[in-house]
DNA sequence: CGAGGGTTTGAAGTGCATCAAATAGTGTGG
DNA sequence: CCACACTATTTGATGCACTTCAAACCCTCG
């Protein structure tokens, strides 16, 4: 079983800088979850001593006011990494973590993370970019919240979904359902469904359930983008 | 002069974690400017070799759009540094700086930041950690736009300004104008003018010029925090 | 086929933005 | 110390985008 998980983890760039024994070790004292859909895995201030790779499924983080209304942090899926950055708080995860598909993930040991970080400057450094990542990505999120209308915003979605380098004719399929996605843009679920209509006005395409297809990339870019601060268009800033 | 300067930046917290021969090394390198209000200290995407700590004043990070619309980032005074997480970034900014009133700053050369924390775990680790309560901050700040309305906005920071502990009745001061308030919570001055005045239906407060004084510091964070995510009083989470 | 969730549509309300103009405040030179 | 110029702030009126509540529709799956 051991193995499995190491082959799992060995793949995934979080782990690039990872020394195989750490691997190994850290393989050692992880575990297989299976997480159904609506499973919640820990709930915001939680003690965090376990951090987590997602092998497959999808997985919402999100905080919640004491009424209920819900701000998502993310939305993770395969090859993906959470909880981890509760190292640096206190050991306190700073958000909850649902499953809204069927998932597996696996349950790893935050402590020999922890040392390894402190042991390897390299894996220190891979941490900080990508902290500096996601930090980039927040401010743009930020300002899409601040300077985009909800057409915009969806479009700039769309955009984050494809290979950066496709042109002119593409069909894109949603990830999760449109409610998720609403929530993960901020919005309600009619104003998605408006919003994507209206969508259409502005650039050639077609919705079929979860499936868009959109006649000329380089409109979206041009209608979503308008919007954007001067970066190249948002679609490659994942990079 | 090198003897002033890192005489500054041994009492900041950023450094606290920095060998003194290292401080001596960088002041060695760096140079005070004077940055009148209005002064634009970089851009976003300009290359960058050097980053800053503030003696005095306040800076705005920022990013705009073609059309000039800009959404702020944040805006920092005395003892804090900006511009260093570029190292992270292919050494490119990833905002734009600009004194907002007449700042006094320290311009210091990336290139010995970089090996330092290459260097020294617990730097990076310190690193690691203010990158962690940042993204925390920018958590929140996104949670704040999507839940709270304009006076609960400003309720929440307003209690950012207090100390922590404070009880019953406060004078608050207004740190920079209302307009850059304003812009800093991502409202308009007429609409950050009308949502102060709201606020007073709420809690019992008076406002004269940037001076507001607030009767009871509790009604203020029951009104602005109904809609916080289950943390503690938003006023101690910069803790 | 029918139940239940996801999605869309309609109607009405709300909050913030926008535009325009009045007012308060600040710093200047006389 | 005053008048003027200029900026910051407030106030009013109006519009638009998004939300909310309600109901219909649609799709999937037992």
């Amino acid at each position: 079983m051991t193995v499995v998980i190491s082959n799992f983890l060995k793949n995934a760039p979080f782990f690039k800088s990872f020394p195989n024994d750490a691997i190994e070790t850290i393989s050692a004292q992880s575990h297989i979850i299976n997480a159904d859909k609506g499973k919640v895995l820990f709930v915001n201030e939680d003690p965090a001593d376990r951090f987590y790779f997602i092998i497959s499924g999808w997985i919402k983080l999100y905080r919640e006011t004491i009424d209920g209304a819900q701000s998502i942090v993310d939305i993770l899926t395969i090859n993906q990494v959470f909880g981890e950055t509760a190292i640096f708080q206190n050991d306190i995860y700073p958000f909850s973590a649902e499953a809204v598909e069927d998932s597996q993930i696996i349950s790893l040991p935050m402590a020999i993370l922890k040392s390894e970080i402190e042991n390897t400057p390299k894996l220190a450094m891979d941490m900080m970019s990508s902290m500096a990542r996601y930090r980039k990505q927040q401010d743009q999120e930020i300002e899409n919240r601040t300077l985009k209308n909800a057409p915009q915003r969806i479009g700039c979605f769309l955009l984050r979904l494809i290979d950066q380098n496709k042109k002119g004719r593409v069909i894109i399929t949603l990830p999760y359902d449109k409610t998720l996605v609403a929530s993960r843009l901020g919005m309600q679920p009619e104003t998605f469904s408006r919003a994507l209509n209206k969508l259409k006005d502005y650039i050639d395409m077609d919705v079929k359930g979860s499936e868009i297809h959109i006649r000329n990339i380089d409109d979206l870019v041009n209608y979503a983008c308008s919007a954007c601060s001067s970066e190249f268009p948002c679609h490659d800033m994942t990079a």
